[in-house]
DNA sequence: ATATAACTACCTACTAGTTGGTAGGCAAAT
DNA sequence: ATTTGCCTACCAACTAGTAGGTAGTTATAT
């Protein structure tokens, strides 16, 4: 892994674990032992780490995206779910969840990404959605859009919630997600 | 109003607007027109400002569950629904959301006083529910509490997520949030 | 082959501004 | 006489960001 690349994993972990506004290029620059001007050689601003640590995620779904394509609505279901598995297993909140509080003070292209970012999930989940309900798979009485806006704002509030009232409510809503499209 | 409630105020405004590390006691001071040292003189530090706006909040929860006791269900749920109608109009995040993201960087204190005011939240709805579920009024298949999970991180998520994908996405959640209780 | 120019990836050392927090004073109310 | 609620004036620590240097690599010209 090259310098710039381990920046960016650190960059998008610290804002995950503890959010945009409280993390520093210090941070960073103790943990990868290089030195703030390191950092600031390979990204002129923070702002312009934080576009890139939303790219990344950007590249990173469409990855999964690209894995998962011409597979049933279940498979692709899954592989959106595990978006969620991994933030959990790693204690943090999904970064449009972390972000999306701090969104009144990143700059405009930061949060145009974001929006970007935010829109191809929901875009890709509606149409899973969306072709599990015509293959007879899925069931739901919403539009597939808000469908998908209730699972989406389901997972990324059970990252947040379950930090305060325990790891287990993660699982409960997890499970009831996937139980609720299959039985109504 | 005093100087103090008005502080609470404003860093209830601030952290729910920025987030707790973005906002600062010069923020405070510039908009009520006082000294940094004068916020010092009613909280020590921006730790216990940070504990006594969760307590605040607390406070408001438990004068609105008392509003609505003993009427039926469905004036109770509008009654929670009220809490996120408000914020949304201020386009603002709901307080556990906000500072779940930044769990990990506020003071013990601030992280079990908003523990407390989540759980208060979820017990209040689960009773909510269970007692609508009883009296034939609501429907649902899952146990109370993860219901009230759902519509909790249903609500939460949707003041997060519509700042990114647009207003009208929180309004959707919202009427399905209501309508998916009243006909399954 | 070799000198040279340009680039990469870091460094030391610094700056201006902001942060939360403190010491001590002072006028008005109790 | 003491408390309340604010003030001025300060501070140490930290912030993002800059200036300028250096060792090693790569490309180009002679």
């Amino acid at each position: 892994m090259t310098t710039r690349e381990a920046i960016i994993l650190k960059g998008d972990h610290l804002i995950r674990d503890k959010g945009y506004n409280a993390f520093s290029f210090y941070d960073i620059s103790k943990s990868l032992k290089i030195k703030n001007a390191s950092i600031h050689y390979h990204f002129a601003t923070k702002a312009d780490l934080g576009v890139e640590v939303v790219n990344q995620h950007i590249f990173l779904v469409e990855q999964l995206i690209k894995s998962v394509e011409g597979r049933v609505p279940e498979v692709k279901l899954k592989a959106f779910l595990s978006i969620y598995d991994s933030t959990k297993q790693e204690e943090r909140v999904c970064l449009v969840g972390s972000l999306a509080t701090d969104l009144k003070t990143v700059e405009p292209k930061m949060k145009k990404q974001l929006a970007l970012l935010a829109n191809k999930i929901l875009v890709w989940l509606t149409q899973i959605l969306a072709d599990g309900k015509r293959e007879g798979v899925f069931m739901f009485r919403e539009t597939a859009r808000t469908k998908a806006l209730m699972i989406i704002t389901n997972m990324l509030g059970a990252l947040q919630v379950s930090r305060l009232t325990g790891s287990k409510d993660f699982f409960a809503i997890r499970e009831a997600v996937i139980r609720q499209l299959k039985e109504k």
